[in-house]
Parts: structure tokens; C-alpha cells; sequence
DNA sequence: ATTGTGGCCTGCCCGC
DNA sequence: TGCGGGCAGGCCACAA
């Protein structure tokens, strides 16, 4: 599924048609418009802009106009296509198969290319201007003091903090478990409870799983992955998995080297 | 303020 | 072969 890792090679290929300018917004799904807009706003307010540039905070891919930014989030099971085509491929939780009726939003710009956004379960969105105050620094930026820090101010589970994006952007539930997997950080953990020397461990996973699975292909691509399942063993050491909920998510981990 | 829960979306997979 | 139920999780509204 899309998380920072696979918004990251959204953006990339997004990064193709900056300096073209916009011709026109395809909107055929209202549902996917987000923060009260119309297909009809987006076309007056992006049509005749320039594509200056692209960002990304966390999973939240920011399209930058002479205009106004255009937000694009891509849920679980959606794909950015840029002149029809994807970084890619299948998804995890999403057949490999298109179809026309998925694409729930697109960019034309001149010259004929096109960038849309294809999403079989319509959990991603567009939003123009999105306000993003309330997302904490990217999972790829933020420091080992400051991830120590809000760690110690938490009473969630070390899991349920990660997850939140208001703290760190860009972690979802593969990377999460994958990370706290490598670090041997058990994710029920009280997050304050997480000394500074654990706190330490886990900003180098961080960032050492990121960027593993980004070179890798995927958030899909950690060593634990093929254990995420029911009945599955510890890759590492062999030992039967848990199975749990925490942060509302399906938390599989280690019971004998996380803790 | 923080933390937890349930619902939304819909294709896929399993068991019958 | 078809069908129904469970499952996946990012995000948001809402509750306490």
C-alpha cells in the first residue's frame, strides 16, 4: 500500500512534467474531491497555471502551481499514472488489473500528457490548498532528539505514536511493524516508557528502513513481510509471531526478541 | 489537550 | 460454479 516509500516514487515521477502548464482537471468522482471543493473550482482555479515544482510530507504529495498547491493522497490502494503509466506496478492489497472506472481524478496538461490517480476503493483524495499544519515533520527528517522527545511525552503505544501523523508523517502499518521488528522494540510499549538509549535504536531503524525498503522497491519489501501472517514465525529467531490489534491496526511481532 | 473506537470505501480471497 | 462473509488500512468524525 501506499505509504511514505511509494508516495515518495509518486513523486518522483510527478516531478516529470513540472514546467508544463495545465489544461484542463478530470474530475468524474465528487467523492474524491476533498476540503469542500468542486471539479469546477479546480478547473478555474489550476487551468492555464504552471507546474513549478512537487513535495512530499509524509504520505501527502503536493503538487506546486504559480497558483494554488494541490494536495493528492493516495489511501491504500491508489496509484498515481503519469501519461498512463506507473512506478508501480501491483500494490499490495490491489489486484494487478486496471480499470477506466478507477481513475477518480486527472491533470491534463499540454503537450497531451496526463497525470491521474487510480484507486479501486476511493480511499485517497485531491484537495486544493491543504492545510498542512497539522502533519508533524517527515519520517525521513525528523531527528533522533526530537523522536525522543515525543516519544516521552506519550502515554500511547510506541506502535499507535509512530502511526499518528500528526506526529511523524509517513509511517503506516508495514513500515511501522517492520521497523519496531528491526529495532526489537515491542510496539505495545508505552511510548514514554521507551528509554533514551531504546529511543536511539529506533530512530536509526527508522530511517535505516526507509531507506532500505525504498531501495528495495517497496514498504512491502521488509524482512518481516512474508511472516504477516496468521500462524507465521519470527524470520529472525524462529519463535511463533503475535498477533494483535494496536493502534486499531493488525500488529504482527516478535514476543522473543521485542520487548 | 490526548487517546481510543468505529465507519467509510470496495476488491479479493476463502470456504461452502 | 457462484455466493457471502471477512479482511485489508489511511483517514476522519466523534467520544471520553
Amino acid at each position: 500500500m501506499p505509504e511514505m516509500i511509494e508516495v515518495e516514487y509518486y513523486r518522483r515521477v510527478a516531478e516529470r512534467l513540472v514546467g508544463h502548464s495545465l489544461a484542463g482537471v478530470v474530475a468524474p468522482d465528487a467523492w474524491y474531491l476533498k476540503g469542500n471543493t468542486t471539479a469546477r473550482a479546480l478547473q478555474v482555479a489550476l487551468r492555464g497555471t504552471t507546474l513549478t515544482g512537487t513535495d512530499r510530507i509524509g504520505k501527502l504529495l503536493l503538487l506546486e502551481t504559480d497558483g494554488p498547491t494541490v494536495g493528492l493522497r493516495f489511501g491504500m490502494t491508489g496509484r498515481l499514472l503519469v501519461d498512463g503509466e506507473g512506478p508501480i506496478e501491483k500494490l499490495e492489497y490491489a489486484s494487478g488489473r486496471g480499470d477506466p472506472v478507477w481513475v477518480r481524478f486527472g491533470l491534463r496538461f499540454e503537450g497531451g500528457h496526463t497525470m491521474q490517480i487510480e484507486d479501486p476503493r476511493r480511499l485517497g483524495g485531491v484537495e486544493l490548498a491543504p492545510d498542512v499544519g497539522h502533519l508533524g515533520v517527515d519520517a525521513l527528517v525528523i531527528g533522533a532528539a526530537a523522536l525522543r522527545r515525543g516519544l516521552a511525552a506519550s502515554r500511547a503505544p510506541l506502535k499507535a505514536w509512530l502511526l499518528d501523523q500528526h506526529h511523524v508523517a509517513g509511517i503506516g502499518n508495514l513500515l511501522a511493524d517492520e521497523m519496531l521488528w528491526q529495532a526489537g522494540l515491542d510496539p505495545a510499549r508505552v511510548a514514554s516508557a521507551v528509554d533514551d538509549r531504546e529511543a536511539k535504536r529506533l530512530h536509526v531503524h527508522l530511517r535505516r528502513t526507509i531507506t532500505q525498503l525504498m531501495a528495495r522497491g517497496g514498504s512491502h519489501t521488509g524482512d518481516l513481510q512474508v511472516a504477516r501472517r496468521r500462524g507465521a514465525t519470527c524470520p529472525r529467531d524462529g519463535a511463533p509471531l503475535q498477533r494483535r490489534t494496536i493502534g486499531g491496526r493488525t500488529t504482527y511481532s516478535c514476543p522473543a526478541h521485542q520487548c
